[in-house]
DNA sequence: CAGTATAATGTCACAGACTGACATAACGAC
DNA sequence: GTCGTTATGTCAGTCTGTGACATTATACTG
């Protein structure tokens, strides 16, 4: 791996410093209590190289969200072409669970922050909704109606948000169980149809007879 | 109607105003150019009472959803008791059509400075979500499955928000045949099992079967 | 090893978003 | 009118975020 290129100093440590600094600053005083110069002087840096690397104060939470995104992105693509929009969602979640897994240490921590600063909330659906519809691209390049694809990508992402939450509350158990458990929901959900048992996932179906003419 | 208690003066007429200009200055500079002292002076008031009537300058635009979300939740409470969720669901929809068509007007200029600003964009997120909750707590009170009260509304709010945008995008016809429109294709997606026309909406099915093994 | 290009960082100045504290003015009730 | 309540004004100050320019560190070159 030779250069052929100038590569000056990367900036790479600098950045992490960051990340850690702030982190450790929100955890222990706040989000609000929390100035961008404060977590710059713990870095060892100053508060301009701080907004160089990180667009705003919230976003120094939140890169980790480009790795997973294309890891996803990725996992729709190369998904077996035999499978159903749901099942692919499901590849996809199910592959990048080793990631998870390993950032764990970090996101814990993290997600205890988020949830107690309605500014990273916000940020935090933000984020969610891009991956969305990154989600909602990658279906649609293997030949997914868009409509589909919409409505797949955004239940989907509730199910993928709702085991990874579980998964946070408690993590004895590996990230793919409750995953498995929460399409093991959405298939038994409003689906009296549903056959068999947990072994075969096979619908999920919403009664949506005729409307009962609520006109105010 | 008369007063027990001490009403002074209100304060509501400059919250409007301050509204109204905010909307108009945003529209002609765009959000980000435009300052909260100048929205204030076009009110006539001072930057300092702006920040009084809304905690931040993005929720200057967001206060109409107070309205949205009582409506909503009190639809879903008065719905009649033979509904299933997402009949209620729709059933609510139905009932807050006519306070969107009145308030199309100012509606309409407003989606437009949404789409072309991220940060609000990121703020309607928020109350998209908030406004989720609150369907999905409406649901839960009338007694449905909290794990089905949660899908459903995740799910309609999502139809919900297709069939405004939609109805954003061209008013030639009633938001209620676009609600119709998108119930009928949530309906339709992924159902070959759907057995008749548009008249009866029946069923939504995702098929799921077993998983594929994607172990990384 | 000295030199140089490149990218990261530092320094400074500044506008804009908010907030707390205190003073003032408007309005309703009596 | 007087009084009490509430919106508003005034002012000082902190924090976020940005542009412009100078400085430093690094990788490569000769």
């Amino acid at each position: 791996m030779g250069y052929n290129k100038r590569m000056p100093r990367s900036g790479d440590k600098a950045r992490r410093r960051l990340q850690k600094a702030a982190l450790e600053l929100f955890s222990e005083r706040g989000y609000e209590q929390t100035t961008a110069s404060e977590i710059a002087a713990r870095a060892g840096v100053t508060e301009r190289t701080f907004f160089r690397h990180f667009l705003d104060k919230r976003e120094v939470l939140f890169d980790g969200q480009i790795t997973l995104r294309a890891a996803l992105t990725g996992a729709v693509a190369e998904a077996p072409e035999t499978l159903q929009p749901m099942e692919i969602l499901y590849w996809a979640f199910r592959s990048v669970e080793q990631i998870l897994e390993d950032n764990r240490p970090f996101s814990g921590p993290r997600q205890q922050v988020i949830a107690n600063t309605p500014a990273l909330q916000e940020r935090e659906l933000a984020k969610t909704a891009a991956l969305t519809d990154n989600l909602l691209l990658a279906l649609r390049d293997r030949g997914v109606d868009e409509r589909v694809a919409t409505l797949a990508a955004q239940t989907g992402m509730a199910v993928f948000h709702y085991a990874v939450v579980s998964w946070f509350a408690d993590a004895s158990r590996p990230l793919g169980a409750y995953l498995d458990e929460a399409f093991d929901e959405l298939c038994r959900l409003s689906s009296p149809l549903t056959v068999t048992d947990a072994q075969r996932r096979q619908f999920l179906c919403y009664n949506l007879p005729q409307q009962s003419n609520g006109e105010n």
